[in-house]
DNA sequence: CTGTTAGCGCTTTCAA
DNA sequence: TTGAAAGCGCTAACAG
């Protein structure tokens, strides 16, 4: 029940050498001798001496907390767990230690949060902002010089650094493997055509047709709001058409979900009788379609450079907005939509 | 690009009061009238002002840092997800933020970041510890009076509080789910039979025996060590015997996975002809078997509970070593083991 | 190499 | 009700 904090001070008497000294050992300064310096670290483990980091921080320049704080819209969902647990590794390897809150789509969640961990003194902030996030969200923190990246989710015109899937590749590689399989009527659906996502991802389509050598048809590009409830009617539209489309890309795992929805209400299977890959935004928690090709990001190694990202802004000094892509890959199930294949190209 | 850091005093400047008064604004107190109250608030927003937590522990007892820590051994199971949400609920709510670390299980990374997270002054930890932990990695932390409680996994000697399942009433009502299935020799498998867990959940198991009416046969316990392999081996034991039971409860998970593999190697399908009922103690990460009727315990629920434990102790300022106990509900699946039982006896 | 002396931003007596 | 002063545990100049 030893209670009475032991301080610096404490062990600078039962080490008989002054107090700097002992801060000296504790930044393992090599001014000190290496006597001085094994007797008060057993000074120190005998007394069950405790650094008191707040106190160091209130003295130094107050930027180097050693805490980052990641913040996500939602832990239950197996895809941020993991992206926290990225996080962690490269943030605790760098000695830091991690603010860990989980918002649940709250925005205010979100507010109180952020607040709370500023307050707290994080060097840094690693965020999955939750649904609607606006870039005034987080202005207070980017004009006080808070490193901050955005995960997952983008924040239109804030100036932070954010991490997202590469909207290109991605679906220009899902065209492709719609290609190989044979399909030549491939559409595009979901996603507001104003946004830069829209574009970039559209642009991995147009040049994914492109490099299957197949021709580009602005009418098989079905752009909605990037909704379950919108993505069906994309799909109805687009099944009501006269030369049918195969197969679609989604703008989104939402937009793929309503496509799914909307082939089952036209008495379609999905995966069988149309191809559907979506893009994984993680936008839908909990939900799974069977036979749905996704592009899909591996979250733990989101989390890592997302961690990384940060400590790099967090040791360079500044918090230079920046924009980085991680990697996606395309995981294949059944839903190759076999059954509106011309015979003789059909995939195994 | 506002970085000098404002402080108490410069808001007192610019409000024309006194450090103290700020202070005591900060604090809420009513013995400042309203319009200063309003005023010097007014002053904080305009000039961003962010209140330095760190600052106030120091002075203060620094036993009210508002931080918890929360540390569990593998983040990316699931269960141990849902179990950081329900700890970041209530503690969210009670004005708490939570340090997060994960230790996949590394004993050494622990001790690491239960010290990183000391230095940073939490007011009370929430341990799922890494395997292998014993009562001397937490000496330190409850002789420093440090509240904590330990979760899923009790630590032996450690005089902590801890949150486990409900081993008497989980199995109980395994024993009772089976025996109303039409079984009548039901075995125990595994668990060294000298701790504290298999006594309970022997006894429940016992107890569920006597309360269906059976008779309790010692020559049905197969006690063993808690893993899969001895597992196996236990079944294997179990179905060479003349009068072979038809079903059998498993001491946790790890156990639960040896028995069907034992049983695969017999030839036996698992749940079909053999009826298993596993405790689920999560030890085994990633770990999926179908057909086998679970023991188990809500995560989130157990997160809440835990947290409101620690609070509590945080709160009574004094860290009482408390056990208790979380509820457990029977998650049945196919495993009834329909091909054994009499005829007449079937279950639906 | 070691000791002295100021504070970091806040709270807290104690007076006014 | 508000102001002045002291000090939490530590680090950062400077002297010794």
């Amino acid at each position: 029940m030893a209670n009475e904090r032991v301080t610096v001070i404490d062990i600078a008497k039962a080490a008989g050498v002054s107090k700097s000294t002992v801060s000296l050992v504790l930044q393992g300064s090599p001014l000190v001798n290496e006597g001085t310096r094994t007797k008060v670290n057993a000074v120190m483990r005998d007394l069950g001496y405790v650094y008191n980091r707040g106190a160091a921080n209130l003295r130094q320049s107050s930027a180097k907390s050693k805490i980052i704080g990641v913040v996500v819209n939602d832990l239950t969902n197996s895809f941020f767990a993991e992206l926290a647990v990225g996080v962690d590794l490269v943030v605790q390897d760098a000695g830091f230690v991690q603010f860990l809150a989980n918002t649940s789509e709250s925005l205010d969640r979100q507010t109180e949060v952020i607040a709370s961990m500023r307050e707290h003194g994080i060097s840094g902030l690693v965020v999955s902002p939750a649904r609607g996030s606006r870039a005034i969200d987080f202005k207070a923190l980017v004009s006080a010089g808070m490193p901050v990246v955005a995960v997952v989710r983008p924040v239109a015109g804030a100036k932070v650094s954010s991490l997202i899937s590469d909207n290109h590749t991605g679906m220009f590689a899902a065209v492709e493997h719609l290609a190989r399989l044979g399909h030549t009527r491939i559409a595009f659906f979901g996603g507001f055509e104003d946004t830069a996502i829209f574009q970039e991802r559209l642009a991995g389509y147009r040049d994914g047709i492109a490099a299957s050598g197949l021709v580009y048809d602005e009418g098989l590009v079905f752009a909605c709001a990037p909704s379950r409830a919108e993505g069906a009617k994309a799909v109805v539209r687009a099944m009501a058409a006269v030369d049918q489309p195969t197969g679609g890309v989604c703008f989104n795992d939402a937009v793929a979900f309503g496509v799914y929805d909307g082939l089952r209400a036209r008495r379609l299977e999905p995966g069988v009788d149309f191809a559907i890959v979506g893009f994984d935004d993680v936008i839908e928690a909990g939900t799974s379609v069977p036979a749905l090709t996704t592009i899909a990001v591996d979250p733990q190694g989101m989390g890592r450079r997302a961690a990384q990202l940060l400590l790099k802004q967090i040791n360079a000094g500044k918090a230079e907005a920046e924009a980085v892509v991680t990697p996606v890959r395309l995981v294949v199930r059944e839903s190759c939509g076999v059954n509106k294949l011309k015979p003789g190209r059909r995939s195994a």
